[in-house]
DNA sequence: AATTTCGGAGAACAGATGTTTACTGAATGA
DNA sequence: TCATTCAGTAAACATCTGTTCTCCGAAATT
């Protein structure tokens, strides 16, 4: 079944965590680029040596979080997207994700949005990548749709690269606003979505 | 006429221009929070106390250099809403501008793109408030074309951002490409445009 | 010609940084 | 039980940081 980890190995992990969620935290306020070693083991309690036990880097570290960030949103979007059929409801479905992901994991998300094209290129590399392979499922889930039959491939992968973006900056917008503005960017969001949905609906039509 | 500045205002004007120039070189590869302020003066060869005779803080050199960069695109994207009245043509027409501003202005870009989210607040917000200010003209550009006929105000709102956001995404996308991406991009870019575009015709079908 | 203004320099400040080296002590495995 | 492995420690390293204070000299003003 299982493997029970040692004692020592159940430590190790115990605090890569610790420091994992500490640098998240940090992360609030700042920017990868600007987040001292010193301030990370700080925060955990343990010295600055102990650092690197685990990651080489900071930078090392941030391709960790990056992994941990996405992770659990890449497998909602696509249950989401292979339970739901209709196109319509699946918009609508689609924002709730996101809305709803933005909420439960707020530190993770804004981390992604802040070091997307922040100043550590290894860590700017694993975001993309993330983002492509999103793009690629989304394609997947759209071949799959009637409404996609006629496409080329090259269309149907442009389309979802439309729709990743847009929940991209859906999600960065949620980020920044006050619970009185969830409501207007829900609505906008939602209604941007539908413009999308009916120029796919008539792309054949020429 | 034109009043001749003072030699002294004329050099103080000069020196000013040489940080936010040096500060932009700088950040090429690092964000705005963790630039340094004698990073700033040593390259530009001048004593890191002189930095306070034209900023108080970097993040106020930041906002400095948000209005330098945005301020040239602003009234490109507006001249050409002005002078192209087929809402076809405008498509190729901004994506060219797009493409064309990256590469004349890549390091005012790149800065937006890595600030946007970024860790100092008055940056951030410099930012959203120019982008806001941006949404309200391309809205104002979209009203007076005969296709917005029956749309309500705020759904031509929700629209213009729309492009907008597009426009900051795209523009982010130019950054990061190799050369022989750009090909790609543009033709991306194009095709996701008339998907936005042709939902807006059939908007009020329903 | 005499006085004021002011952009910039220089030195010194306390404090912070990443990384190395040698060491400890408990969990492991023979 | 004994030897080994290895996560975490402690101290010291050279180097860098933002900011203050005092001073200089040329431009501006009178």
């Amino acid at each position: 079944m299982s493997h029970t980890l040692g004692v020592r190995q159940a430590r190790k992990q115990q605090t890569r965590q610790a420091l994992l969620d500490a640098a998240l935290g940090l992360l609030e306020h700042q920017n990868l680029s600007s987040l001292g070693l010193r301030e990370v083991t700080r925060a955990v309690g343990v010295s600055p040596t102990a650092f690197y036990r685990h990651f080489q880097d900071l930078s090392d570290l941030g391709v960790a979080l990056v992994e941990e960030s996405l992770g659990s949103l890449h497998s909602a979007i696509q249950a989401a997207m292979a339970e739901q059929r209709d196109p319509d409801r699946l918009i609508d479905r689609t924002v709730e994700i996101i809305a709803g992901h933005v909420l439960d994991h707020r530190p993770h998300i804004r981390f992604i949005a802040r070091e997307r094209h922040g100043g550590v290129r290894p860590v700017r590399e694993a975001i993309a990548t993330q983002l492509t392979h999103f793009a690629d499922e989304v394609a997947a889930g759209l071949a799959l749709q009637p409404v996609s039959d006629g496409w080329t491939d090259d269309d149907v992968r442009m389309l979802a690269e439309l729709y990743v973006d847009h929940m991209v900056t859906t999600a960065s917008q949620f980020l920044e606003a006050t619970p009185e503005d969830e409501e207007r960017i829900t609505s906008t969001a939602r209604r941007q979505l539908r413009v999308i949905s009916l120029g796919r609906r008539h792309w054949l039509d020429s």
